[in-house]
DNA sequence: CCAAAAGTGTTCCGTCTACACCCATGG
DNA sequence: CCATGGGTGTAGACGGAACACTTTTGG
């Protein structure tokens, strides 16, 4: 079993944030040029390093919260990476979280302060280290949760027209879905309620605008798209 | 971005090793009792920390070697545990590794020597720290992942009965499977392969010995059970 | 001869997929 | 009046689930 704390080493621990927010039918990852060394000047996720009174949840929400503002983000760890060369200046294990936010939530101006871009996740330059590899695997679960859990709201307004749903569907999975099909599936989940209110704004005609309800899927929680 | 090293503070890292194995058609898992402090004699899942000079894989991979002998374990990442408290002593933050093995590959001598034991999953104690956390966590990855990664046939011999195979399925699952469609679907999947063995141990009629044939699942590496 | 596990097909039902046209409105 | 996105149903294919009896042989 565990030995005695004393003759081990310690390392750094960090956590990066992988931001995905949606824009113009596009899953976007927030990232910005590194402002120190090592790696100066490249792309990056943001991150920071773990403090000893803390949680690595605790530091991915603080994290989080400096750079977007924004409190009880959605969030879900992706794992930890740990090759022993990561970090080119010093041994440091990083351990990644995928966020998902709602890009209007998101007080540009605070983008900008910060030096961060959306950037399409098609479109993905080469990042620092490891974190094209965090992307990636973030990437390939949200695409493995998004039919079992209701991942997708968070990436939205709280009303949202069904057109945006499947757009943002059709963004995560990379490929499109035929539109009766994928409202006769979301008219069978309860929890997605209709609202009274039409959205003026992305069509001619309007389209009917959709909640999804919490607390409904809070009592009876199972998704099945 | 990532700050200077100096400012932050380090931890210790560990590893636990969530070992599986198969035996009686039940699935159970490598526990044995803490002999130091802090938790002395509780129940517990094998560790280790990480070293400066090994990457997390490493560590993980050096444990399990120390522990079973065996060297090239089916192993992936759980997740990353880092509550300020887990560990009652100091601040360890620790990675979770679910290992699956052959428990015949297992020299027992060994096991015994570590002090060791095989636990039914279905009766675990309670573990020490949020280890419980974490064997949780391992079940439902594999209950996620048997049907579309090849990961049972790392819980038997390499030459195993299509019986054999389908316990394994309702051991994880923890449900009873048809037999007939079980058998049917195995029979689409070709490097699944029947040899010409027949197994006289668990039938006095005899059953045909199968085989995971991973070169051919290398060449075409798609799985759905 | 019988207990114990191996092996084998068919039918049914529900689910997923493919597919095309009318509607409402702002400009 | 027309361009734009919103909204709707059906038929056929496919895959999954339910289900029971015969075979072999060691003891």
């Amino acid at each position: 079993m565990t030995q005695y704390y004393s003759e081990h080493s310690q390392v750094w621990v960090s956590v990066d944030c992988i931001v995905f927010g949606f824009e113009d039918n596009k899953l976007k990852l927030l990232i910005g040029r590194r402002h120190m060394d090592p790696g100066r000047g490249e792309w990056s996720l943001y991150g920071g390093f773990v403090k000893n009174d803390e949680s690595l949840e605790d530091a991915a929400n603080r994290v989080l919260q400096d750079l977007t503002g924004l409190n009880k983000i959605y969030m879900k760890q992706v794992g930890a990476f740990g090759a022993i060369d990561r970090d080119p200046g010093e041994r440091v294990i990083s351990v990644a979280y995928c966020a998902l936010i709602n890009v209007k939530d998101y007080d540009d101006k605070l983008r900008k302060e910060h030096g961060l871009q959306w950037v399409d996740i098609d479109e993905l330059p080469k990042l620092y280290s490891d974190h094209n590899i965090m992307v990636q695997k973030a990437i390939t679960m949200l695409q493995r949760r998004i039919n079992t859990e209701p991942l997708s709201f968070n990436l939205l307004p709280d009303l949202f027209t069904l057109t945006q749903l499947q757009h943002v569907y059709e963004a995560i999975l990379g490929e499109e879905i035929d539109k009766r099909n994928f409202r006769k599936r979301i008219k069978q989940i309860d929890f997605i309620e209709k609202t009274e209110l039409i959205d003026k704004l992305t069509s001619k005609r309007g389209a009917a605008l959709y909640r999804f309800n919490k607390k409904m899927y809070a009592d009876y929680p199972s998704f099945k798209l």
